[in-house]
RNA sequence: GGCUCCAUGGUCAAGCGGUUAAGACAUCGCCCUUUCACGGCGGUAACACGGGUUCGAUUCCCGUUGGAGUCACCA
């Protein structure tokens, strides 16, 4: 059997957008649980739209995903060159668009803008919609020649049949037959001379040996054109794998532009990569069990694009959140402190224990940026209401926090050991001589320690990030405070 | 508007003629607990509608409705 030879062909316009990313992911993985090859080819035909430094993201964002191509602009494998405005340069387009022309398949247009706009349009939904009246086909040879020879600009259009029906067979979605009258004639050749997308992607993927396109779905209503030019050309059409949208969750085409739809934003927001990757790999596929969690080796075997689904898929960032907190849990404390430093020093600028800290926030955020809030109160002690103190299941109040605070003040201040456990056993000797419940003397510690009514630890492990010092300031301002709302309170009960 | 595609809970989804219609996220409740979280257990929640085909339709066909995509010298 044939060896399948996938590809992703972005065009360096700017981020990279998580239906492109997904689109790569899918084409990276159809070659790979084939054993094929995964080639990147840079579609830079619209010099209007490039932009600078696009190719990098490109490069950049392949490699931190994993989705390692076999062939590309900087990896030759003989099918070359990889960026099609280096294989303009050889004139492979305008030869095959000369080819058509000479078959009858496409032909010279030297309509000007004006004519164009002449033609008349219908507008639908604000959009407008002009169809091209074939003017041009009807030239004789001679006004061609004489045209060209005057060098007046021309485009080439692809020349199809009024009648008829064209058909392309896509492995998702079957048979998918249109009437010859609605393809337009698309421009194959622009006046500059470059290809457009549609014509340079079909010649590309042939003589680049391409096996199975693999693209959006928005692409699902110019496939019959691109059937009408393999056809044309007499060349075998490749295997078409429509991928079903991504959409927002107002279920429209995830915008280009917005908060959260490219894979360099969701960076931003503290996703991790693997996750992301993970996460729009389930985005319009499934694996026969019911897994969810797979790395890239896994998703190599287990991808079946067979079961791709047809329908639209919303891309919810709630469940990525969930998924990414998955990835964090599970990931070693190294590389996690690593990654959650920045984070960390954001709020935190005192010298503490930072390890210690990251450690405790692991199993709590689903992303980084939610462990400023949760640790922010080690940096200083926020202003905090005491009402805080009573807890209904703790049976804690006022008074009986004041109580245990006051009691506990000189036991914290012999206390030698701060460590989490030396000072967790004392407390606990306190509850028992006591006859305390644990929440009964934990809670009202743990809040004169932090401020706040939650937190990423106990009491205790909070008094060992904090030290001796600190910690004991903070209970004297919990048993300030108490004392105030204690009095406070006596006489409106009295 | 023409054309095309899609249609299982709020979301992702399994299902591929006979099932108590999985699972995950979210949500709710309970348990655990040095609060919250984590974790454990459980609950609520779906086959858009109408016709066929069939002994039997979520599953196959047609229509309706709804949604989406597309109609550029952009990809």
């Amino acid at each position: 059997m044939e060896k399948i030879r996938t590809r992703y062909a972005p065009s360096p316009t700017g981020k990279m957008h998580v239906g492109n990313l997904r689109t790569a992911l899918y084409e990276f993985l159809i070659a790979k649980h084939a054993g094929g090859d995964f080639i990147l080819r840079i579609e830079d035909t619209d010099q209007e739209r490039y932009v600078e430094g696009a190719t990098e993201i490109i490069y950049r964002t392949l490699e931190k995903t994993g989705l390692a191509h076999d062939e590309g602009p900087d990896k030759d494998g003989g099918y070359g060159p990889y960026v099609q405005s280096e294989r303009v340069k050889t004139g492979i387009y305008m030869k095959y668009a000369k080819e058509l022309i000479a078959k009858g398949e496409a032909y010279y247009c030297f309509c000007d803008k004006e004519r164009l706009a002449s033609l008349k349009t219908e507008v639908v939904e604000g959009k407008e919609i002009t169809v091209y009246d074939k003017h041009c086909l009807g030239l004789s040879k001679e006004e061609i020649e004489a045209n060209l020879a005057a060098g007046k600009p021309f485009v080439v259009r692809q020349n199809n049949p009024a009648e008829g029906t064209t058909t392309f067979h896509d492995v998702l979605y079957g048979d998918i037959t249109v009437e010859n009258a609605q393809l337009d004639d698309m421009i194959l050749i622009k006046s500059d001379g470059y290809p457009t997308y549609n014509f340079a992607n079909v010649v590309d993927d042939h003589t680049m040996n391409i096996t199975h396109v693999v693209r959006g779905n928005e692409y699902i209503s110019s496939s019959p054109k691109y059937a009408r030019l393999y056809e044309a050309f007499g060349w075998e059409s490749p295997v078409y794998v429509h991928l079903p949208l991504i959409t927002d969750e107002n279920h429209k085409k995830l915008a280009k532009r917005g908060g959260s739809s490219s894979f360099e934003d969701l960076l931003e927001q503290g996703f991790v990569t693997e996750a992301i990757v993970n996460f729009i790999a389930l985005l319009g596929w499934s694996p026969e069990n019911n897994r969810e969690i797979f790395s890239l080796e896994e998703l190599i075997r287990e991808f079946d694009y067979r079961r791709i689904s047809r329908s639209p898929a919303v891309f919810d960032l709630v469940k990525l959140r969930w998924m990414n907190g998955e990835y964090l849990k599970a990931m070693d404390p190294e590389t996690f402190y690593a990654m959650a430093e920045p984070y960390l020093t954001r709020v935190i600028t005192k010298d503490l224990d930072l390890r210690k800290i990251a450690a405790m926030v692991k199993t709590r955020i689903e992303v980084f940026p939610d462990m400023e809030q949760l640790v922010d109160f080690f940096e200083e002690l926020p202003a905090y209401d005491p009402a805080m103190y009573v807890h209904k299941k703790m049976k804690t109040n006022l008074a009986s926090s004041l109580q245990v605070l006051k009691d506990l003040y000189p036991v914290l201040e012999r206390q030698e050991d701060y460590s989490n456990d030396g000072l967790y056993s004392a407390l606990m000797e306190y509850a028992e001589q006591h006859q305390y419940k644990n929440g009964y003397v934990m809670w009202p510690v743990r809040t004169a320690v932090s401020g706040k009514q939650v937190t990423p630890a106990g009491a205790t492990e909070i008094m060992e990030v904090l030290g001796k010092e600190e910690s004991l300031k903070r209970i004297r301002k919990g048993i300030e405070l108490l004392q105030e709302a204690v009095s406070r309170e006596e006489p409106a009960n009295g």
